[in-house]
DNA sequence: TATCCGACATTCT
DNA sequence: AGAATGTCGGATA
């Protein structure tokens, strides 16, 4: 069950208006409650004591209330004694015009009338087991500090043109953290407060010439104990000693300018004590790593984002711990243990955002751990911090993060202690720096990760995260081919098409195959749907894993000012039996406790739908739409063919309408040049044509595909000819979710199909009936792969696997009969375009009808009557694709 | 032959 | 400028 259809059945009772008998089980009915629940309900296990009342334990407490009187009614309610005995979650009162329901964990109010109750259908998600789920927002100090960095970096370079190249990168990356360090520094106490930018401001001239010596001095007393450094002048002498290898190498230092000075010092003038630390890191990164110069902090993962993986995996648990521990020094001690020793391991560390957050999370507890204990026992029985550094462990591939890692490390550090001291009126001092994070430089695929982070001895805690690059197979370098061929080939034929994440999956599972913890990591959504599901997930499951969390499908985001185009998921996967507490499916803002997760990211069994060559229930064959690869010049829009004809009258007979998705949905007009083999030369003659021949050859000879290199000397036809010169059923290969039903059409034998559409050549016209219902659309919705959030159909996978009962002649005919009604149905809007026809919010009603009428027949066919929302289309569908695959197995 | 994908691409509002 | 929604050709089988 889903929220639209919770939502869905609670209009429908507020449609037929409150009936006093029936209404709170009309109303629990709509929260996924088992009938056998409702049956026990409406007996012994109603704890309600008046008529028509309803008391389920733990769950909802139901009275009719007298008019006008549902808020005091509730109010009586949560006083009586009753509550308190079988503890209700929802107390819930309506006259049958107002209601008003109050969320006792939440202490929280729901005041709305009874014609809108579908409104409230979020406040009471907690009766389906699911719960609203708030992430954390980022602050505008992150925002404003990154900003600030662009723009000085963006300066010094704008000073240093020579300094463009990947020699000098490396330079001015280690020259930016360590600005960065001085800014933070003296804003939090670890200088003199404003040490920094006073002593640029007062001792460099306003034209910025020397303020490249004067930072030169300042690192390197910075690298110099107090007792070496001799005869120097007072203003840097006041600069202090900061070990941890931070200013140990002496390198070029980039010159400045008046702009750059300012700009530095305006900087000096923003509060960086509210930075965290994790995110004007990856700017830098980003900022300054070569092969990331475009990318300008695209791919940082926002604190939002991380706490969705490190809060499921492993934070969670720890905080019920600490509440199951609150009356017991003893438990909280041993928590406090535990959470000592819990390693935290990203194996795409980048400029180690996830391992600060995940440092800072423990922190956090850990001093809430000693407040409880202070306050239970009246003492101060610690001495500082018993979360370390080195238990934070990395790999990054870009050569210098490792180094940026460390520092904003340190900087976390820092700040926890801060804190630490704000509360416990203490801390430790900040310098000189201690030993950092571990974190190596290498190839994550190549590096084991057991060297990097070794298996420890009495199996602490180890929980691997992180947002590993993501790469289909079309963008892969040729190293990063390699990396997954090492890691996939020996097990598998059918890896080549996996995207590079799905490497740090086999890894995590690997890596944790001997011990007891998860892994969880960000990644694109394609591994979890279409082909990919097969080529990943057998391999995870084969090996004892299961799914123990996942978000599904969210768009990323972050706060760099261009954002990459991406739609994430995060999976966490945890050894068989290992899983501690629930199993939990987020989806856009809330979270639901499940049985199971199936690959596919839906509360369902681990059920993987392959690729087949034919369809499995005999249907008649669907293949590709017409490929071109011609770089448009077979391509005509309606100007381009009117003034071909105006020039050459005789071209018409080698130009035909042209259909792909588009042209289809949104009723675009547009052609292509189509010549038969034994027509090349009479074509050739025809200028305008001829130009277009040799454009295409010329741009196929130069493709990097043999295919398409090989297609060169017949330029005069698409790449690749998959039918054409007979009517067929045309389904769009990718198309908006958002529509009720599949748009299907067909196409006349003149037309030709591209390959951005399916075509059944020649089919009988109860496969479009079958391609036109809502079983076929959640089918291929679910099983099929995703143009990000889009439907992209599949013959292989959507069409050839589609599960459907024995059908007679006769149930053809029907069925025939009622795609017949759809194409009529829309015929009744003349110009209106597909696109118009199918939106979600003015589908016409005939149109409507005439689906609705073919799903009620065509669902009868299968089960006798129609399902009752889309939950129970796709477990009767696999169920049905269960049974098919086996007997076909056997 | 055949087909799946896009740390996207382009259009719409 | 954010939301909506599908191109096109390389890579692979």
């Amino acid at each position: 069950m889903n929220i639209a259809e919770i939502e869905m059945g609670l209009k429908a009772i507020a449609e037929q208006g409150f009936d006093k008998n029936e209404f709170p089980f009309q109303f629990i009915g709509c929260f996924d409650t088992p009938k056998a629940t409702t049956t026990k309900l409406k007996g012994k296990m109603n704890k309600a004591k008046g008529e028509n009342e309803l008391l389920w334990a733990k769950k909802l407490y139901f009275k009719p209330s007298p008019q006008g009187a549902a808020a005091q009614t509730v109010d009586a309610m949560n006083e009586e004694g009753l509550v308190n005995t079988h503890a209700p979650r929802f107390l819930l009162s309506t006259d049958g015009e107002e209601f008003t329901a109050y969320d006792r964990n939440k202490d929280d109010h729901f005041h709305g009338t009874f014609s809108k109750l579908n409104d409230s259908f979020d406040f009471f998600l907690g009766l389906a087991n699911i719960e609203r789920y708030e992430a954390v927002e980022e602050t505008i100090a992150d925002i404003r500090a990154a900003g600030r960095l662009a723009k000085l970096y963006d300066a010094i370079l704008a000073n240093n043109s020579d300094w463009y190249n990947d020699e000098h990168a490396h330079t001015l990356n280690l020259f930016m953290t360590r600005l960065l360090f001085c800014l933070f520094a003296e804003d939090t106490g670890i200088f003199e407060q404003d040490l920094f930018s006073k002593s640029l401001n007062d001792y460099t001239d306003i034209e910025g010439r020397d303020v490249g010596p004067f930072l030169e001095q300042i690192f390197e007393i910075m690298d110099t104990p107090p007792n070496e450094r001799g005869d120097i002048p007072a203003h840097i002498n006041r600069f202090p000693f900061v070990n941890g290898g931070l200013f140990k190498d002496h390198v070029k230092i980039p010159k400045f300018g008046k702009l750059p000075r300012r700009i530095l010092i305006e900087a000096g003038r923003l509060n960086w004590r509210e930075i965290n630390p994790d995110i004007f890191g990856s700017m830098i990164q980003a900022v300054v790593e070569p092969e990331m110069r475009g990318d300008l902090g695209m791919h940082y993962t926002s604190v939002p984002n991380i706490m969705k993986v490190l809060h499921p995996l492993f934070l969670l648990d720890l905080e019920k711990q600490f509440s199951d521990s609150q009356d017991s020094p003893n438990k909280l001690e041993k928590l406090h243990q535990r959470l000592s020793k819990i390693r935290v391991f990203d194996p795409a560390c980048g400029s180690g955002n996830f391992l600060i957050i995940a440092y800072r999370e423990l922190r956090k507890l850990e001093m809430r751990i000693y407040k409880r204990l202070q306050e239970l026992t009246g003492e101060l029985g610690w001495k500082w911090s018993e979360v370390k550094l080195t238990n934070f462990y990395g790999i990054e591939y870009a050569d210098f993060a490792s180094e940026t890692a460390k520092l904003s490390l340190w900087i976390a550090e820092y700040q926890m202690n801060k804190q630490f001291a704000d509360i416990f009126g203490d801390a430790p001092p900040a310098l000189p720096l201690k030993e950092s994070g571990n974190i190596k430089h290498g190839n994550a695929l190549r590096v084991n990760w057991e060297e990097v982070c070794p298996p420890a001895k009495d199996d602490i805690e180890t929980y691997i995260v992180g947002n590993p690059p993501y790469l289909g197979s079309t963008f892969q370098s040729k190293e990063q081919k390699e990396d997954l061929e090492l890691l996939f080939k020996p097990l598998t034929k059918s890896y080549k098409n996996l995207d590079y994440v799905a490497g740090w999956y086999l890894k995590a599972v690997y890596y944790n195959q001997k011990r007891r913890y998860g892994a969880a990591f960000v990644a694109t959504n394609s591994i979890c749907q279409g082909e990919q599901v097969n080529m990943l997930w057998q391999h995870v499951y084969a090996r004892q894993f299961e799914i123990s969390f996942a978000h599904q499908s969210f768009k990323w985001k972050n706060n760099a000012s261009k954002n990459a185009g991406v739609t994430c998921v995060i999976v966490g996967i945890c050894p068989k039996n290992a899983i501690i507490g629930d199993k939990i499916l987020f989806t856009a803002g809330v979270a639901k406790k499940v049985k199971n997760i199936g690959p596919y990211l839906l509360e369902m069994s681990d059920v993987i739908v392959g690729k087949e060559g034919s369809s499995l229930t005999g249907l008649p064959k669907m293949s590709w739409g017409n490929k071109a690869t011609d770089n448009g010049n077979l391509i005509l829009s309606p100007d381009e063919r009117a003034s071909i004809l105006e020039k050459s009258p005789e071209a018409v007979e080698f130009i035909k309408r042209y259909y792909g998705s588009q042209e289809f949905i949104k009723g675009i007009e547009r052609y292509c040049i189509w010549i038969a083999d034994n027509k090349v030369e009479e074509a050739k003659s025809i200028p305008e044509l001829n130009k277009r021949i040799q454009a295409v050859h010329d741009f196929r000879a130069a493709s990097k595909a043999p295919q398409t290199r090989d297609y060169a000397v017949h330029s005069h036809r698409f790449r690749q000819i998959q039918g054409y010169g007979v009517d067929a059923v045309f389904v769009p290969r990718i198309s908006s979710e958002k529509r009720p039903y599949m748009p299907v059409g067909f196409m006349s034998e003149d037309d030709i199909i591209n390959d951005q559409a399916y075509a059944i050549y020649g089919a009988e016209p109860f496969v479009f009936a079958l391609i036109s219902s809502k079983l076929h659309y959640v089918w291929v919705k679910t099983v099929c792969g995703q143009m990000e959030t889009r439907i992209r159909y599949s013959n292989t996978m959507g069409y050839n696997t589609f599960p459907i009962p024995f059908l007679s002649d006769d149930d053809k005919k029907i069925l025939e009969e009622l795609a017949w009604e759809i194409i009529e149905a829309r015929e009744e809007h003349p110009g209106k375009t597909i696109a118009d026809l199918y939106d979600p919010k003015k589908m016409p009603e005939n149109l409507l009808k005439a689906h609705k009428k073919l799903d009620m027949v065509l669902e009868t066919m299968y089960v006798g009557e129609p399902f009752k929302n889309d939950t129970v289309r796709l477990e009767h569908l696999f169920k049905m694709y269960a049974k098919m695959t086996k007997k076909k197995a056997g």
